[in-house]
RNA sequence: CGGCGUGUGGCUCAGCUUGGUAGAGCGCUACGUUCGGGACGUAGAGGUCGCAGGUUCAAAUCCUGUCACGCCGACCA
C-alpha cells in the first residue's frame, strides 16, 4: 500500500489539477526542460524522438504529394513585413526585433520570422516569371519566434518548431485543392498515426490566418474538453501576390497574379497526444508514433540467464521491425514498470526465472495495463497484434470521449449553460455575423472552432441572434 | 500586460516572523544484501542561500533595488 501510494504521489491526478498533471507527465516522461529563456525549452531525447517521427511521417506524406523541402532565413527586414496589411497587423505584437549586429545599431531593424509568408513571397516573385515555372510547392522545417505572454511546454513556447508549407499557383481552383488537400494530410496523420480524432473544417473570418482568404482547420479534443487547433491550411487567393508582385506570364501571354497557400504543424501536438492520451500513471503514446515501442524488464537479472535472455528477446524482436530496448540498470522491476508507464512506452515485456523455465514471457499494455502471457515461439507474432489493436484502440477511445463531450444548443440560455457546465464542443447555429462571435467570446470565453465541413441543420436560427443561420459551428474553449 | 507565487547542495523543500558555526528527504559515489508494482544496510561526496546595494560587531534571515522562473487571466500554433 505505502508503495501504491507513493506512485500516485509523482503525478498530480488529472481530476484534480490537468494543468499540473500536464506539467508532471512532461516532466516525469523527460520530453523537456525549462531554461533561463521564458518559453524556451529544450527538448529532450524522449520528446525530440517523437517530434522526429511525425517529421518522418508528415514529411512522407508530404513528398507523394509533390512538395519539395527548402530553407529561408531566419530573419526578415522589416520592410518586408510590412507589405501586407492583415498580415502585419495579426504578427506584429509577437514579434522579437534584431536591432543590432555586433555593436552597430541595423539600418533596418530584423524581425526574428513568426512565420515565413513574407520571406517566400519575396523568393516567389524572382523565381516566378512563367507559367511553365508553376506550381511552388514548397516546404520548410524549421523554428520560428513569437514572443508569448504566457508560456507553456509544447503548448505555447516562445520558439517551437514546425513545417510551414508554402505554395503558389497558376489558377484559384489549383489553390485551393491544395489547401484541402494538404489539410487532408494533416487529419490522416492525426488519426492514423497519432490516433487523434479530429473535426475539419473552415475558421470564421474573425479566427482565419492574418492575411489569409480562407483558413481550414483541424480541431481536436483534448481529455479535459478544451479543443486544440492541430493544423491549419490557408488560401490566400492573390493577396499576397498583389502585396508582392508575384506575377508570372501566362499561355496567352497576358501577366496573371499567383495563388498562393500555407500550411503548419507544430512541436504543439506533443502536447495533444499528451492531453489527448495520457493518464494518472503518465503518458501513453500510440505505438505508430512511440521511439521505443516495447520495454524488455528483466525481472531477478542478477540471476543466471534472465539478462542473456533479455537481450535475446530485443536482439530477435530488432530483426522482426520492432523498436526495442531492454532496462538493465540496477534499479528495481517495480521501478522500472512506473518508467515505462511514466514514459509511455506502449508495451512492455516481463521476462523472469519462471518465465524463461516455462518458455514465456508477459506481455503488459501501456493503455490497459492488461498483461497477457505468450509463448516465446509466438512472440513477435503476438506483438504485432497487441500493438496494432492498441493503436486501433486509442484512436476509438478518444473518439469515443470526444463524442460524449460533443453537445448540441438549440438556444441562447441552453448554450451558454452548456459551454460553461460541461467542457467539450457546443454545435450550433450561426448567422455568420461577427457581433455573435464576439458576444459568446464576451459571456463565456468560448470562440468559434470551426464551420465543419460536414454541416448538419440544427435548426433555422443563429443560436445566439436569432436571425437566419448560415453555418452550424462547432464552439468550445480552447488551448 | 494585470493578479498571485517562488528563487537555499543535482531535485523537492525546511530555516526567515524574533539576525549569532547552513539543515532534511530524495538523488549521487563505493561496498554488501535484494529483485514478479518505485528494496535495504553501512560509509562518503556535495551549498559564495538568484543578483546588487544598504543597515549591523554579525545577514539565508531586516531594508532598498533588480533579475529570473512558475501558475491564473487578456492575446495567440
Amino acid at each position: 500500500m505505502a508503495k501504491e501510494k507513493k506512485l500516485v504521489e509523482e503525478i498530480t491526478s488529472m481530476d484534480v489539477d490537468f494543468a499540473q498533471w500536464y506539467t508532471d507527465v512532461v516532466k516525469k516522461a523527460e520530453l523537456t526542460d525549462y531554461t533561463s529563456v521564458k518559453g524556451c525549452m529544450v527538448i529532450k531525447p524522449a520528446g525530440y524522438a517523437i517530434w522526429e517521427n511525425i517529421q518522418h511521417e508528415l514529411d512522407r506524406r508530404f513528398k507523394e504529394t509533390g512538395v519539395e523541402n527548402v530553407y529561408l532565413p531566419m530573419f526578415i527586414p522589416e520592410g518586408l513585413l510590412q507589405k501586407e496589411k492583415d498580415h502585419v497587423e495579426g504578427f506584429a505584437p509577437e514579434v522579437a526585433w534584431v536591432t543590432h549586429g555586433g555593436m552597430e545599431q541595423l539600418q533596418e531593424r530584423l524581425c526574428v520570422r513568426p512565420t515565413s509568408e513574407t520571406l517566400f513571397c519575396d523568393f516567389y516573385a524572382k523565381e516566378i516569371q512563367s507559367y511553365r515555372d508553376l506550381p511552388k510547392v514548397y516546404n520548410q522545417w524549421c523554428s520560428v519566434v513569437r514572443w508569448e505572454k504566457t508560456t507553456r511546454p509544447f503548448l505555447r513556447s516562445r520558439e517551437f518548431l514546425w513545417q510551414e508549407g508554402h505554395t503558389a499557383h497558376a489558377t484559384a481552383e489549383e489553390a485551393e485543392a491544395r489547401t484541402q488537400q494538404m489539410l487532408n494530410v494533416y487529419a490522416d496523420f492525426c488519426e492514423e498515426v497519432l490516433a487523434i480524432p479530429v473535426i475539419r473544417g473552415r475558421k470564421t473570418d474573425k479566427e482565419k490566418f492574418a492575411g489569409a482568404e480562407a483558413t481550414y482547420t483541424i480541431e481536436s479534443l483534448m481529455h479535459d474538453g478544451k479543443a486544440l487547433q492541430s493544423g491549419t491550411s490557408h488560401n490566400f487567393g492573390d493577396g499576397f501576390a498583389r502585396a508582392f508582385g508575384i506575377q508570372y506570364t501566362a499561355k496567352d501571354n497576358t501577366l496573371q497574379y499567383v495563388h498562393q497557400t500555407s500550411w503548419g504543424m507544430t512541436t504543439r501536438m506533443i502536447g495533444a497526444i499528451i492531453m489527448v492520451h495520457g493518464d494518472n500513471s503518465g503518458l501513453v503514446l500510440p505505438p505508430r508514433i512511440a521511439p521505443v515501442q516495447v520495454m524488455v524488464i528483466p525481472i531477478a537479472q542478477h540471476k543466471e540467464g534472465v539478462l542473456d535472455k533479455a537481450y535475446a528477446i530485443k536482439s530477435d524482436l530488432l530483426k522482426a521491425g520492432f523498436k526495442v530496448k531492454v532496462d538493465d540498470s540496477d534499479k528495481s522491476p517495480g521501478w522500472k514498470f512506473s518508467e515505462q508507464e511514466m514514459k509511455g512506452i506502449p508495451v512492455r515485456i516481463e521476462i523472469g526465472p519462471k518465465d524463461i523455465e516455462a518458455n514465456q514471457a508477459v506481455i503488459v499494455r501501456r493503455d490497459t495495463r492488461e498483461k497477457i502471457v505468450v509463448s516465446l515461439d509466438n512472440l513477435s507474432e503476438k506483438l504485432t497484434e497487441v500493438l496494432d489493436t492498441m493503436q486501433h484502440d486509442m484512436l476509438e477511445r478518444a473518439r469515443a470521449h470526444r463524442d460524449a463531450h460533443t453537445y448540441d444548443a438549440l438556444n441562447y440560455e441552453e448554450f451558454v449553460k452548456t459551454i460553461n457546465e460541461k467542457p467539450g464542443f457546443v454545435r450550433a447555429m450561426w448567422c455568420g455575423d461577427q457581433a455573435c462571435e464576439d458576444k459568446v467570446k464576451e459571456d463565456t470565453t468560448a470562440t468559434a472552432r470551426c464551420m465543419p465541413f460536414k454541416q448538419e441543420k440544427l435548426s433555422d436560427v443563429c443560436v445566439c441572434c436569432g436571425k437566419p443561420a448560415k453555418a452550424m459551428v462547432y464552439w468550445g474553449k480552447a488551448y
